[in-house]
Parts: C-alpha cells; sequence; structure tokens
DNA sequence: TAGATTGTTAATCGATTAACAATC
DNA sequence: TAGATTGTTAATCGATTAACAATC
C-alpha cells in the first residue's frame, strides 16, 4: 500500500488527522482537496499528493468522505490500535505524561512508571505507584509494553535506552536533551524541549528580517 | 549579518550550539567541519553552508574555534539574554515547566504562573503562587514579560492568544493541540506531543518498509 | 612553502506546485 | 451530458551535496 514515505509527509499526517476528527465533529462529512487545503495551510496539489501516497482514497468530482479519510488515515497512523507506555523517571515531565489524561484519551496509556531515586519509589503518580528501576526487566517480561518514555536525565539515557532495546522495546519517545543511538528497526521521536524554547528565542530576535 | 534564512536550518541550531557546549565541556577547542560532521551525523557541507550564513568564523587550513562558534551561535539564537516567561495554565504541563530548572538554567525564567480555577488560584507551584487569571493584564502591565507558555485546554488557546497579543506579548510557546492565528510580527513554536506520539506510532507500525 | 580546511559556486537531489487527462 | 475534482505527470523551487579556488 505505501512506498515510501518521506519524512516530511510522515510529520503532516497527524495535522491530517486532528482536522479531519475536527471536521467530523462539525457535522462535515465531504471536502475538496481544496476545502481542506484553505483549512490547513496547504496547497490542494500537496494534499492530494500526500494522500495518494497511500492509495486514491478520494472520488472525482466530489472530494473525500470526511468519515472515511479520517480512519484510513488513523489506520496509517496506528492510532487505531491502543499503545502501553512505561515512563522512565518520575520527576517533572514523568509525571506530567503520566497524569495527561489527552494521552490514554488517544489511545495511548501509561502502564507503569520507574524511578531510581529511594525517595520516589513506592509514591503514587495518578494511579501508579513508582517502581524501583530495578524491577525493569521484569516488568517487561511479564507484561507487554510498546513504548519507552524516556524523562530521564541525559546521563542516563543512552544506557537506559541499551537496556530497553535488549529488553525488545522499540518505541522511543525521548524527552532527555540528546541524541539516541540505537538499532535501525527502532523507532525514535525526540521532543527537545529546549530547544524549541531556543528556536522561539530566535525567531523573536530575528522576526523582523 | 544574516540574510534570509531557512526553516531547516534555524531548527538545526540548537543542535549546533548543544554539541558546542558539549564539545567545550570536553575541553575540545577547535573543530573542522568534518569532525563535527561526523559527530552530528550531518555533512561537513551542510556545517560550512549552514554557519556561513551567519558569516565566517572559520579560519581556512584549521576549522573552527568551539568556544567562539558556541559563543556566537548562542547569539544568534539570543539565548545570551535572559527570558522571562509567564505560564498559562496550572494543570499538568504547566506545573512541569514551572517546575523543571533545566529552562531557568538556560536563561528561560518563569516569573509567573496562572489559571482560571479557583481550587488552583493561590495554590503553590514550585516558588509561584499561581494567579487569577483575571489579573493578567495588570500583571503585563507591570511587568516585563517576553514569551506566553499556553498550556490550556485549545478551546481556550485562540482568545487568550488574541488576548496576550493586545497585551504585547510577542513569543508563543504553544502547548495546547490547535493552529493559532496570530500577526506576522509574533513568534510561535507549538509543541503538540499528541502528534509526536501518533508520528512514533507510525514510524514503529512502518519500520520494517 | 606545503597541507589542511574554509567559503562559495555549481551540480544534484528531493519536495512542492502546476497542469491536465481521467472520471465520478 | 456538463461540471467538478481527483490522481498523476511535468515543471519549479529550494535544500543538500560536491567541487574547488582562496587562504590560513
Amino acid at each position: 500500500m505505501a512506498g515510501y514515505v518521506s519524512d516530511a509527509v510522515i510529520r503532516r499526517l497527524p495535522g491530517y488527522y486532528r482536522h479531519l476528527r475536527e471536521l467530523e465533529r462539525e457535522g462535515v462529512m465531504q471536502i475538496s482537496s481544496q476545502g481542506l487545503g484553505e483549512r490547513m495551510c496547504l496547497t490542494a496539489s500537496q494534499i492530494r499528493q500526500d494522500i495518494n501516497c497511500f492509495g486514491g482514497f478520494g472520488r472525482q468530482g466530489f472530494g473525500y468522505a470526511v468519515p472515511e479519510l479520517r480512519e484510513r488515515i488513523g489506520q496509517i497512523l496506528g492510532v487505531d490500535k491502543p499503545h502501553r507506555m512505561i515512563i522512565l523517571g518520575a520527576g517533572n515531565i514523568g509525571n506530567a505524561v503520566a497524569c495527561s489524561d489527552s494521552f490514554p484519551a488517544n489511545g495511548f496509556e501509561t502502564i507503569a512508571i520507574f524511578d531510581s531515586d529511594p525517595r520516589k519509589i513506592g509514591s503514587t503518580v495518578d494511579a501508579l505507584t513508582v517502581q524501583d528501576i530495578a524491577c525493569l526487566e521484569r516488568f517487561i517480561q511479564e507484561n507487554t509494553v510498546d513504548i519507552a518514555v524516556l524523562a530521564i536525565p541525559s546521563e542516563a539515557a543512552q544506557a537506559l535506552t541499551d537496556q530497553l532495546y535488549r529488553c525488545g522495546i522499540r518505541g522511543f519517545w525521548n524527552f532527555a536533551p540528546c541524541d539516541l543511538k540505537i538499532g535501525q528497526d527502532a523507532a525514535v521521536v525526540n521532543v527537545h524541549l529546549d530547544e524549541g524554547l531556543q528556536v522561539l528565542s530566535f525567531k523573536m530576535l530575528h522576526r523582523h528580517e
């Protein structure tokens, strides 16, 4: 179905999914590439190109059926199936991810949270008890885990990533401000919050040029 | 000094800054585009092109002086000067940003946090007291605020952004899962965590293709 | 001076946009 | 059928890579 899909297209997919869900909620049942483009600030041409990476979901003279296209893109993204996450690090970020209800609402459920700090182990975060990171490997053996959320300091990130990879984890959501070296069969998404702030600083400084 | 700089280059700048800081910490005083490229998984050619957007910081036959280049990129990013942030929304994300000490360590200081929920107003987050969002405009008039951190639900984001813009705020770090419409002279960086998770889901699903 | 490496121009590659035949 | 809009090919644009003269 999908041949090679460029990173540029992949990064736009969640935007399509979000806008189509909004349209669905608004009761809009069909939309042309033109109409969707205006809404998303993309050209109609780009929208047709993007969607056709995955097959011809439209009908000539009509456009796209909103609920169908939303569903197909959901399947392409893999968000039609649930994902089980464990959080490494019960600091500010780890806690925020654990407590958020927008992730489980979108099918990403946190099933455990780990830390190495004895003062944190045993405390509760949302409905979860912080577990000792020494129990990590056993937990992974006994439970299905799709995604590891790295919410730990940079210094610990690479060693922990290696350990998780050895345990079979292939999805990493990395909040540590570092790059991870990992096997090609693993998927990594970095959330470098500090870099986002620096880009914001740059844009503010140079916005009149 | 800097003519037009593409978004692709801007997004790489924080990576340069981070790697140069690391090199400095390791005591490396000079580096060639080749050496930096290997470290950052970029081509030497791209590194020279990127750096030359901002002027000739290198020396032929020698390479780049690490501390000097780090400092210049810091200036280009604007992170040599402090930034003052206010957080809108004392939920999970707002609290995590307020409590993090990595942002102030990099010159991004949170000076206030606001919420509209009476149960949250008056409570303390880190060293700050959650203020009533009704007091927002007065606070901005009486204090220097560079950046607004939007850590509120999507429904409230646009109206609040409009209000902040009218009060003169021109830097927005948006955690709400929506696009903001705003004047061209404002700078916005979106942190769409849910979209990152969806990209991760996609990559995991399609990683063998 | 000789060697190394930049700054910069030219070539290539990939992504976006435009155009239009196919078709609902 | 006529009008609208897709799917797809061709043209354009921009970003990355290669090459090399300039020069430290």
